[in-house]
RNA sequence: GGCCCCGUAGCUCAGCUGGAUAGAGCGUCCCCCUCCUAAGGGGAAGGUCAGCAGUUCGAAUCUGCUCGGGGCCGCCA
């Protein structure tokens, strides 16, 4: 609907343009957008109030002239200048009727486009290393990862999903020495407990289900225990399998899935990370001092250098972080979004200076980032901080047994990502209207539930006739839901091109809010076969894009609650 | 010392990248099914958009500074 009348503008202002009554060659970055108040129509646009500089005349003169010059349209009933050279659009009755048409053609491929063009775009979330349980802030990681990924699918982009994760590095030979005293029967606390070990209670789970000789699968292998508590290494890749499977069942849990596991030691194996080592010296941007090899990320907006192998010899992090984001560009992603938590921000600068050092036509803005800030977690009005099982952090598995699947991806993914998140337990385990996602869920339930009554009643509803009656929904309760469905399409594109997820959220409660008035003023199943058959193709057309957009946030869309 | 995010109704938060009279839910108060699910709906009260200055026809939105909350800044990952 707003690409038409932004044609229908760009066409009076070329025209006016001809004319002379604005300098020839005169564009300006008008836009067209919906209304805040009815009063001011469907759509406005500011296009006269720009033009009144180049012009050299009012803004409500230009407005006028623009009017004027604008092109005929069944789709609009009315135009109007207001305020300081607003120009207003009405629509046309048969505007919205169009669109539920459309609607009602489209089914599930209603609001997606193809802006995308098929080209391939990779989204990396969550990566959290298998050390332990994903907690809440990797359960918003993986929400907001796995939402994002549906909106690019939905505007035209080929998404790869990736996880990567450290097999190898300090943290992982912690792990193993932490299972390894486990093993020994050392608590943490006693004689002989690792320094910077692995307190959570699932550490006692490993070493018992490797003392027991279990076998585990995880990533397409399966891994055995033994009696042998002196074979680090064992230990090591045994607990690895055991901590990816429990993140793996967890994500699956959460309806999330991966395309890729990437692993960093993978890099060291193929020799990426000297390769990359070797292409930044050739490139120039290198320095030795203290005996180190130094970055100088400087060159790239960075605040200090930054050392990439250590007097020991030993690479720093973020060497094999920069390797990695080569294979990603390697691998053809044009497109590549980092989602992550907010306290990997210092690495965005670091990763994208290496890049760039590298000299081999990455964009300076690739890849993109979307960070999300910190999770804390209600109940009973008390910050929740502690889990029996992971010992410090409240797990994502806890949120998902306690306030189910739907709620948690719901609370999770329904704040913008910028912002701190309070998960209230509480609400998210409530059944009622004051827990949004229900409230959404079952004006979808709704109306499946009055299709159902059609055959208990043995009323039919003729589709076909209702989509020609469209023009008899003229109550307010029907014009709202009109417009709110036919902004659907806008919404999508608008959430996808700014990353914001939430977005999905906050529609979805705006259209269910204006189906729940409509549906309480006014029945569906009446005499009046026209208007019967008329609204309750509006009611399919609303059922058909709740489920759209709850498909988008990857939450359930119930027949029945 | 440097950097990032946030500050909007009592509470939790939207506000579509600068538009017209700032919105929703919860909470408080009042009201609505003899009827397709009351897991719903209607109404009232509630605001110095943290503060100050600037940019312009126009600022919650952009810029600078100040104040508050959170996070990051290592030859750790």
């Amino acid at each position: 609907m707003k690409d038409q009348l932004q044609d229908l503008v760009q066409q009076a202002l070329t025209r006016l343009c001809l004319e002379g009554t604005v300098p020839n060659g005169t564009s300006v970055s008008f836009v067209v957008e919906r209304t805040r108040s009815r009063e001011h129509g469907d759509f406005a646009t500011n296009a006269a109030l720009l033009l009144a500089k180049p012009a050299g005349k009012k803004p409500r003169d230009v407005a006028v002239a623009l009017v004027a010059a604008l092109p005929a349209s069944a789709r609009i009933a009315k135009v109007e200048i207001a305020g300081p050279g607003f120009i207003n659009f009405f629509l046309s009755p048969e505007a919205y009727a169009e669109e539920v048409r459309s609607i009602h053609a489209h089914g599930r491929e209603y609001g997606r486009n193809q802006q995308g063009r098929d080209r391939k775009a990779q989204i990396e979330f969550v990566s959290a290393n298998p050390t332990g349980p994903l907690h809440v802030g990797h359960g918003r990681g993986a929400a907001v990862g796995d939402c994002l990924a549906r909106l690019l699918e939905a505007t035209g982009w080929r998404v790869t999903r990736e996880y990567y994760y450290n097999d190898a590095g300090a943290q992982i030979a912690n792990l193993a020495l932490s299972v390894q005293a486990r093993c020994h029967g050392i608590e943490p606390e006693q004689e002989g407990w690792p320094a910077d070990g692995y307190r959570g209670a699932y550490i006692s789970d490993v070493a018992r289900a490797y003392l027991a000789g279990e076998t585990v699968h995880a990533d397409g292998h399966d891994v055995t225990g033994t009696k042998d508590t002196d074979d680090l290494d064992a230990i090591r890749r045994f607990a690895v399998a055991c901590l990816r499977r429990e993140q793996d069942l967890d994500l699956r849990a959460f309806g999330v899935e991966f395309d890729v596991y990437y692993l960093e030691s993978s890099l060291y194996a193929e020799h990426k990370v000297d390769e990359t080592v070797q292409a930044l010296i050739a490139a120039g941007h290198t320095y030795e001092q203290d005996g180190a090899l130094w970055l100088k990320t400087t060159d790239f907006g960075d605040d200090k250098d930054r050392v990439m192998r250590k007097s020991d010899g030993a690479y720093t992090y973020f060497l094999p972080d920069v390797a990695y984001h080569v294979t990603k560009w390697k691998r053809g992603y044009g497109r590549a979004i980092n989602e992550q938590g907010a306290d990997h921000h210092s690495t965005i600068t670091r990763v994208r200076a290496g890049l760039q050092a590298l000299d081999m036509g990455i964009p300076k803005g690739w890849p993109e980032y979307v960070l999300h800030q910190m999770v804390t977690v209600m109940r009973g009005g008390e910050e929740v901080k502690l889990s029996k099982r992971a010992g410090s952090y409240v797990t994502l598995r806890d949120l998902i047994d306690e306030a189910g699947r739907d709620a948690t991806r719901w609370f999770l993914v329904a704040r913008k990502a910028d912002s701190q998140l309070t998960f209230d337990i509480d609400l998210a385990r409530t059944q009622s209207n004051d827990n949004p996602v229900y409230y959404v869920q079952y004006a979808h339930a709704r109306v499946c539930s009055v299709q159902r009554q059609l055959g208990e009643r043995g009323v039919e509803w003729n589709r076909e006739n209702g989509l020609a009656q469209l023009t008899r929904l003229d109550n307010e309760h029907e014009q709202a839901v009109l417009i709110a469905l036919s902004r659907y399409p806008e919404l999508v594109e608008i959430a996808a091109a700014n990353l914001e997820p939430h977005m999905v959220a906050s529609y979805l409660s705006e259209l269910a809010a204006a189906f729940h008035a409509w549906y309480n003023a006014h029945h569906f199943i009446i005499d009046d076969a026209d208007l019967r058959d008329a609204r309750l193709s509006l009611a399919e057309a609303t059922r058909i894009v709740l489920a759209n957009g709850l498909e988008l946030l990857g939450l359930g869309a119930p027949q029945s609650m």
